[in-house]
RNA sequence: CGGGCUGUAGCGCAGCUUGGUAGCGCGCUUCGUUCGGGACGAAGAGGCCGCGGGUUCAAAUCCCGCCAGCCCGACCA
């Protein structure tokens, strides 16, 4: 490539609406340049690179068995409808109508068609296992696209289906893709870690996300002292072991006037039932009942969608997770109970809800249609808490759980924070953030069933199929290696999908050193090496060629110029101004090639 | 969908308070000088000032409406 005919333009500043340093820079360097919202157009140099991941993950991924199809990104209605994530995915996917006025999409994820196809074509389990994939556009309509190429509208995907007779096949073919995936992300120089996911919308049973580790990631993921690492909405909590409470007071209920949050309940405990021990109440000693709405679909005791009113027992000092909350009563939806939804229920005296009014409390005390106690694993059994009292002004002091009142059950409810218990036992949790760059999912039954897929097996009978899938978000990945390669003066790609594996800069306006370039051009071409090559001549000043090569990020400069023509040297240093040597012109291409194959 | 901010040349921005010939830097064209760290001089090209309406002799500027974008939140790979 000749920078004097490249089609580029390289930018001083950074556009005024890029959020991230992968976006700014991409954008500048001129990989991309945005069309919309989440919307961005491959220019040649951004095209090469993408180009590059693409044809190392096609290596893992052949390399594990894997066969490449390509199906079309429009898709009808109707497979969506069998598997019912034509409603699921919601607003999340653009749809359109053609001329006929039929339904169609634009495939947010193919799990349906890979399916139908694998059914169309294979019966028997001898055809069985097969691992088909694809590298396509993928669409979803982003609420609010962000972060560059990190969440786009439109972006490049691998997603790959495997398709096996029995969930050992599954778990072999899980294995060998995870494996795959380890590969290809050392390959490309990002870093990962792998961490226990919730499956969501895609169903299924059991899966894992990569993430890049980086603040600006949207993913929020644990780590205990093991070395294991959860996202945190698959984070579960290990139940504490009940404490003994042979020694706790009996429950009373005692005056807290003016006590509807936590803070006021705490400085009245303090104020007018101080401990005896001279230790104060806080709001850790609290249990705070909150009150939230499910929203459960129809079923077969209810022919329309119906509201549910659960209470939720957490600490005072900790606040609910909605997200975890909904998790727990997926598929339903939660939202906090609305005022229509408290006056359905008069016991509920707002601000001094208790567990007296709950749950099995309610149905021995008879109250009609008692709402459903769930307790968060925090709160401890045997503990003792202060309550609400179910009036006005009045807390109950020394409540156990476990002796005063029972739950329905648990429920994962509270934010989980640093120094948390991790589910393992092993020690206390940290968190970082992370982007999700890739996805594994052993789906099961879930589609072959939705959409019919069955397979003869031995005995001669119909069995569906198990199946995974299995997703890398590569444009995504892309801005994922430029973030974590970059500094203030540009990109510094990796070699394995730098758009050149050398930067060849030609100075100043002697014709002498420009020849020489061309010779050194010349060379590494035909020794297969990717040049870059800054030919441009006239009133290009070299200071704006140097800059232009660290924003560019080849991972090796070579510079052709004064000292070329005094000395007969070529200068070649790191991207990052290291190891800056010179080189006499005639050995330049092979040092060059030697350094080459040393940062790989 | 709520809250905040912003729409002026390819990119980054000023001008708007107080209405009067549309500006600056980068980039682009031409000529000359310069040539190892975003050079200098001179001359140029390039604008539906987001869109529509209103007020006014006169609107980028004031008023109303709409649209779009960005950020935060809710939601999601």
């Amino acid at each position: 490539m000749r920078m004097s005919t490249l089609f580029l333009r390289t930018l001083r500043d950074d556009p005024a609406d890029a959020d991230v340093d992968s976006a700014k820079l991409l954008t500048r360097a001129g990989y991309i340049r945005k069309v919309a919202p989440g919307l961005y157009a491959w220019l040649p140099l951004g095209l090469k690179v993408l180009n590059k991941i693409e044809a190392i993950v096609r290596e893992e991924i052949d390399g594990i068995g894997g066969q490449e199809v390509h199906f079309t990104a429009m898709q009808p209605r109707e497979p969506y409808e069998r598997t019912h994530r034509w409603e699921e995915y919601g607003e999340n996917i653009f749809r359109f109508k053609d001329r006929h006025d039929q339904d169609y999409l634009l495939a947010p994820t193919h799990e349906e068609m890979f399916t139908l196809m694998a059914k169309d074509m294979y019966s028997s389990y001898k055809d069985l296992p097969v691992t088909l994939y694809q590298i396509q556009s993928k669409y979803r309509d982003e609420f609010r696209p962000r972060a560059g190429l990190i969440r786009g509208r439109e972006f490049v995907m691998k997603d790959a289906y495997s398709f096996t007779i029995d969930k050992e096949g599954l778990i072999k073919c899980y294995d060998d893709e995870r494996a795959a995936y380890r590969r290809i992300y050392d390959r490309l120089g990002v870093k990962y870690v792998i961490v226990h996911a919730v499956s969501g919308p895609m169903g299924g049973f059991e899966s894992e996300e990569f993430l890049a580790p980086l603040p600006i990631g949207e993913d929020t993921f644990a780590m205990s002292p093991s070395g294991k690492a959860w996202n945190v909405e698959a984070l579960t909590t290990p139940v504490p072991d009940p404490v003994d409470f042979t020694n706790t007071p009996a429950v009373e209920a005692l005056e807290t006037p003016d006590s509807k949050t936590i803070e006021a309940l705490v400085s009245q405990a303090n104020a007018l039932h101080p401990r005896s021990d001279g230790r104060e109440w806080t709001a850790a000693d609290t249990l705070k009942n909150f009150i939230i709405t499910v929203k459960h679909p129809e079923d077969d005791d209810h022919d329309k969608p119906w509201r549910e009113v659960v209470a939720v027992g957490v600490p005072g000092d900790r606040t609910v997770d909605m997200k975890r909350l909904e998790a727990s009563f997926a598929p339903c939806e939660i939202e906090e109970a609305t005022e229509d939804d408290l006056k359905q229920h008069p016991e509920l005296v707002k601000g001094y809800i208790g567990p007296m009014v709950l749950g099995p409390q309610a149905k021995a005390a008879g109250i009609k249609n008692p709402i459903r106690y769930l307790i968060d694993p925090h709160v401890t059994r045997g503990a003792e808490w202060i309550t609400g009292a179910d009036k006005e002004g009045v807390h109950l002091f020394h409540a156990v759980w476990g002796r005063d009142f029972e739950a329905d059950g648990t429920v994962e409810a509270v934010q989980v924070r640093d120094g948390d218990m991790s589910p393992d036992g092993s020690g206390p949790l940290s968190f970082e953030r992370g982007v999700e760059i890739g996805q594994v999912f052993q789906l099961g039954l879930k589609y072959s069933e939705a959409l019919d897929f069955k397979v003869l097996n031995e005995q001669g009978k119909a069995v569906p199929v198990w199946m995974g899938s299995y997703g890398i978000g590569v444009s995504r990945v892309m801005a994922c290696i430029a973030e974590f390669h970059h500094d203030d003066k540009g990109l510094a790609w990796p070699v394995s999908v730098a758009p050149a594996q050398v930067h060849v800069v030609a100075t100043g306006k002697d014709p002498k050193a420009f020849e020489a370039a061309d010779k050194l051009v010349a060379d590494l071409d035909a020794a297969g090496v990717e040049v870059l090559y800054d030919d441009r001549t006239g009133k290009v000043s070299p200071g704006v060629k140097f800059k232009d090569a660290e924003l560019i990020g080849a991972p090796i400069i070579a510079v052709v110029g004064r000292d070329t023509i005094n000395n007969g040297t070529i200068e070649i240093r790191d991207r990052n101004g290291d190891n800056d040597e010179a080189v006499p012109v005639a050995d330049a291409a092979a040092r060059i090639r030697e350094r080459i194959a040393a940062l790989k």
